[in-house]
DNA sequence: CAAGTGCCTAAACTTAACTTTAGGTTAAAG
DNA sequence: CTTTAACCTAAAGTTAAGTTTAGGCACTTG
């Protein structure tokens, strides 16, 4: 007799990755979950594989890649090892990509810093001309 | 003798900051520049000032937040001291609200490092077989 | 003075990433 | 047996953040 393989229903997926039931069938019609399938009702039913390509989709959603940029990036996982230099390279220009997106959040990031303290000391001043004066040589 | 103050045309402000003209004209429609003034001719020129709040434009767009709440922002400044609390909060707020950004970037940054990993491997072996089995159990 | 350059407006259009709507099936619960 | 819950599809609608289009000034360069 064969081993049943665990299957999550799309209400379970939703509640575990906090997407709306209709934007993961949208990833889906978008091709961005390969090989989920449905059962004989044709209710869509998750396998583990399934929820570790949404795992991948929202790492790359996070890395700021367009949905088209995921979609490209899951056909080629179809392709097999004929694509792994594609992927390869994809990776590495990403990973520049979110290395340049951290160093510019950090000097959004300083200057929002800067921003707080200099709010700070015009709520105990009453009024931000003090300050205005004497912070604005040292904005970072 | 009057000083006359050094102003900057749309076509030196978008080359500045690698924003295009419409772009700029339409943060302007927006409200988002406070106290843009045109000359004679209906031509707008950008003081200093001005170019101050592209500048933090660009850091709070960076930070994610909507043209909407940016525009909220520069109503405020105009508000004068009255709205400094509120002002304050807003950036305590954001930072919070960056950090959090920056923390799931690294967690991104972090998986795209272990693919890069992975891809390298695979590559060296021609295949992604053997790396899947041998690093799938320390995945980040 | 004709042609080019740089600016202007208003309004329509675009794109991405969803969301909403409308109508329908299936399976368990009362 | 009917109501309720959870799922389905296709198609239309939404929103943000611009971009494009069309037509029009004003200055200056050959």
């Amino acid at each position: 007799m064969q081993e049943m393989m665990t299957t999550y229903s799309i209400g379970e997926v939703a509640e575990k990755f906090g997407l709306s039931l209709p934007t993961i069938r949208y990833y889906d019609k978008e091709g961005l979950i390969p090989n989920l399938n449905k059962n004989e009702a044709g209710v869509r039913r998750f396998t583990d594989d399934n929820i570790g390509s949404l795992q991948m989709i929202e790492c790359l959603k996070n890395a700021g890649m367009p949905i088209r940029d995921i979609k490209q990036f899951m056909q080629w996982t179809l392709e097999g090892d004929a694509s792994l230099e594609k992927r390869y390279q994809m990776f590495q220009e990403l990973r520049v990509s979110v290395m340049k997106q951290m160093e510019a959040m950090q000097n959004t990031l300083n200057t929002i810093d800067f921003k707080c303290k200099y709010y700070g000391q015009a709520k105990v001043d009453g009024t931000e001309k003090y300050v205005k004066n004497e912070m604005h040589l040292d904005r970072p």
